[in-house]
DNA sequence: GTCTATAGCAGGATAGAC
DNA sequence: GTCTATCCTGCTATAGAC
């Protein structure tokens, strides 16, 4: 680290810019993490460009030269987010174990409740329903529920969930367990929540699953 | 109704101001019911002064005369909604039935999944940890969470749940079911997620309660 | 590709007349 | 109590130099 540049990032002699720990090649891709952690801690519509040039050290014509506007750059933090999410996910739903241990892995993810849900915390903005935003946000989640219903069933033909119960409803659920423990340790501003609500639904899938 | 007063309320003889079906007499209430609207809709960063005054039909003189301000015509529309809502969940904790018929009467209840839960969606916005704003959601979510565990732990001591279950964690998690319902119903601008969560939610303790 | 300067508009609050 | 006029600030985008 050579030469301070602006406020957050630093710029390193082989044209590199450092923010944080993450490396880039360019004021394009600080612009990206940047978005990226604006729309986690402030959502879409609170994340005005002005923070993010703050926070990425790029002026306004990086950002309106690389993207065509706040929207745009959004979308594109958004689509890289959901790409570190699934590989988080892949490794929990692909790996070699039981289908109701892989369930239980799911609800065992750490998270990070004070922050929210990087999607599901965009689903009361306006911007919910933007034709740009929504299919990214939307995509996320039922590509996750599709994830969670194979499991249920797969649990289900193993005799570890009783068949009675209906796959989609269930794996909805479960995605609503998260997604709400998230709300109320937002509300309540302590990660018990989350966890209490997490516990709750392993220990009904136990219940459940010792039946006949 | 006599005389058109601005665009969205009418002046009645009597003195009294009709919003929509409601009647009010004073500015000051058809402030707090515009604010009621504005804050199910956009939440409370959204919510602008100017927006409440052309749904009040009030001038900006009758805001800041009755209220210090956005915040504080905020919390008083919130305390409001809290009544409302509670008036509902009286209705149905206070029935003369069982335990168990409760918890089901309550996830029974009808919501308005696209429009999201009044208290949860402020949950992600930076006011969620005002000193004013945060004691209100925060104890209408309390008093909920109570309700629910004692209707919770009345279920297993009448043999209809098992005791083995944690009954804070347990109405947590019937809480956290109702909220990440709303928030994938918000996602997928479709109210069946909330729908199909709730209804798997039932069905779980169906299962569960149907055990030795 | 990147920068600064600036336009245009909306949010939130205040001043002071009626 | 209620109104209108006005101020200051910050957001989003454009213009145009380097």
């Amino acid at each position: 680290m050579v030469a301070l540049c602006h406020a957050t990032s630093y710029f390193v002699p082989s044209g590199m810019y450092v923010i944080g720990e993450e490396k880039m090649t360019s004021k394009r891709e600080a612009l990206i993490e940047a978005a990226k952690e604006l729309l986690w801690e402030r959502g879409f519509e609170a994340m005005s460009p002005k923070a993010v040039l703050a926070a990425s050290g790029a002026g306004q014509g990086s950002l309106y030269h690389h993207f065509s506007g706040k929207r745009d750059l959004a979308a594109t933090a958004l689509e890289d987010v959901a790409g570190e999410l699934w590989a988080q996910f892949d490794a929990i739903f692909g790996a070699r174990r039981s289908a109701i241990k892989r369930l239980m892995a799911y609800l065992d993810m750490p998270r990070e409740a004070l922050r929210g849900c990087r999607f599901g915390r965009l689903a009361n903005e306006r911007s919910i329903a933007d034709p740009v935003i929504n299919p990214i946000v939307q995509k996320f989640f039922t590509d996750l529920e599709t994830r969670l219903a194979l499991s249920v069933r797969a649990a289900q033909k193993a005799g570890d969930l009783p068949s009675s119960l209906n796959a989609k409803d269930t794996a909805m659920m479960l995605n609503a367990i998260v997604q709400g423990g998230y709300v109320l340790s937002r509300v309540h501003q302590d990660p018990m929540p989350l966890k209490q609500a997490v516990r709750a639904a392993k220990a009904m899938l136990r219940t459940i699953s010792s039946m006949p």
